[in-house]
DNA sequence: TCAAAAGTGTTCCTTCTACACCCATGT
DNA sequence: ACATGGGTGTAGAAGGAACACTTTTGA
């Protein structure tokens, strides 16, 4: 990889994902660990083309993690504080890696890159955990699924950013219905309710439940999943795309 | 003013803010027509200080315009396509205004600044408009408020921004009851009920909207307002901030 | 035939809608 | 007194919540 700052990106500029995935009743967001000493954590982030739209970067960038595109995507919301900058972050892990990151000429360039201060574009994503195969790129450690309860600290104002794309999903979800880009081309009516109880973290009726749902008249009703379990079999739905 | 490429701004990153008031029933959008020939009106727009948040920019540049500090703000999309930059514009101001901008070495920078791509953030803003005395900047020939259907046609994609402004202000009305930011201190219940009527373009039923209105439990009851009409006198009511 | 889970129907209650009614005001 | 517009109460409709009932499945 060449220096970024002879890339042809847009300065100052960059933008955040944070990508949703469901399993075991749990949602995850899927997050790097950089190959660096001292445990640093960031959400997939990066920068936007000049020839290129802010939707197609958020896409790039995840289809760098996960190989999939055409991934369910929104715009959030904009991180602009004056503050944000990642310097306090470059510092620690400079001191922390002082082998691989020497005082070198080209290695300012991108100290002087990183350290400016960033106007972040954040995005959520929604996915289908199953298809995911996550991929590092060359500057992770690790790329993993984390529980929403169980993420690491992340750095800078990840953590908030996180937040932030929770808080959208959830009061976009009655509008867009867009939850089910969480679950698999198929899935019982049970798996929604439990995702949708996940999401929202209270429980629901499930006879109301299955009305209100099927009132929605997004889904399309398949054949019968027979589990071979003692009980009746549900039907499998699909969402109506 | 100097270069601004010479200023300390942002690369790239402009802010759009769409300031609505209210009046004689109308939604109207506060818009400023350029100082040049050829009829070219812009949204009140600007560019981001290295040391400002992007929220104070927007604060700056509709107090700039406005005289009013502490506007409502509400930062509702970002516009960010590739394709986005003002070339067409700016080639079409400089051909109808050769003698204003001449091929000057500094006015080469100038129209290099002006032709990057930028990416936009939009915001919108509501103003009791009572309280404002529209200020020109140096590069307007008049700055006016137009009724939502009467807008002049505005250059780039500024007209499709103030849409997505409006389908912004329906959708968070409910939540965020905001509307009241459009309203002077006091208020008749007709008064809120004819702007609610105006957002929405379609009427209410006028026991029904009392009473929804009062049980959001946001306005403070005042003295009746004595209009000299032959008819029971209004309550005034206030916001409660 | 039984337990467990899925699907449907029914009752009850809350909320919303339409409208009747009363109240205040100046002529 | 009465015309006009403002404020409140109420009956009916619609929608949502709680739950009873039926169906299906494999043991």
């Amino acid at each position: 990889m060449n220096n970024l700052s002879e890339q042809n990106y847009i300065q100052q500029i960059s933008i955040d994902t944070v990508l949703f995935g469901y399993e075991e009743k749990q949602l995850k967001v899927l997050v790097p660990k950089l190959d660096f000493k001292g445990d640093f954590w960031a959400l997939p982030s990066g920068f936007v083309y000049q020839g290129e739209d802010i939707e197609q970067a958020a896409e790039r960038i995840l289809r760098d993690r996960t190989g999939i595109s055409n991934i369910y995507l929104e715009q959030f919301r904009v991180f602009g504080k004056a503050s944000r900058n990642s310097m306090e972050f470059l510092d620690r892990l400079i001191e922390l890696n002082p082998e691989k990151l020497g005082e070198k000429r080209h290695k300012q360039q991108e100290y002087d890159w990183f350290t400016q201060r960033f106007i972040s574009i954040g995005y959520y994503a929604l996915v289908d955990i199953s298809k995911v195969v996550p991929q590092k790129n060359t500057l992770d450690e690790s790329i993993e699924w984390y529980a929403l309860h169980e993420l690491p600290v992340m750095i800078m104002d990840h953590r908030q950013i996180v937040e932030a794309a929770l808080q959208a999903l959830r009061s976009d979800l009655d509008e867009k219905q867009n939850a089910f880009n969480l679950l698999p081309e198929t899935f019982t009516m049970k798996e929604v309710q439990e995702l949708y109880e996940t999401i929202f973290d209270k429980p629901f009726v499930r006879t109301n439940f299955q009305k209100m749902i099927l009132d929605l008249d997004v889904l399309e009703r398949l054949e019968k999943k027979f589990t071979g379990a003692a009980n009746k079999a549900p039907y499998l739905y699909k969402f109506k795309k």
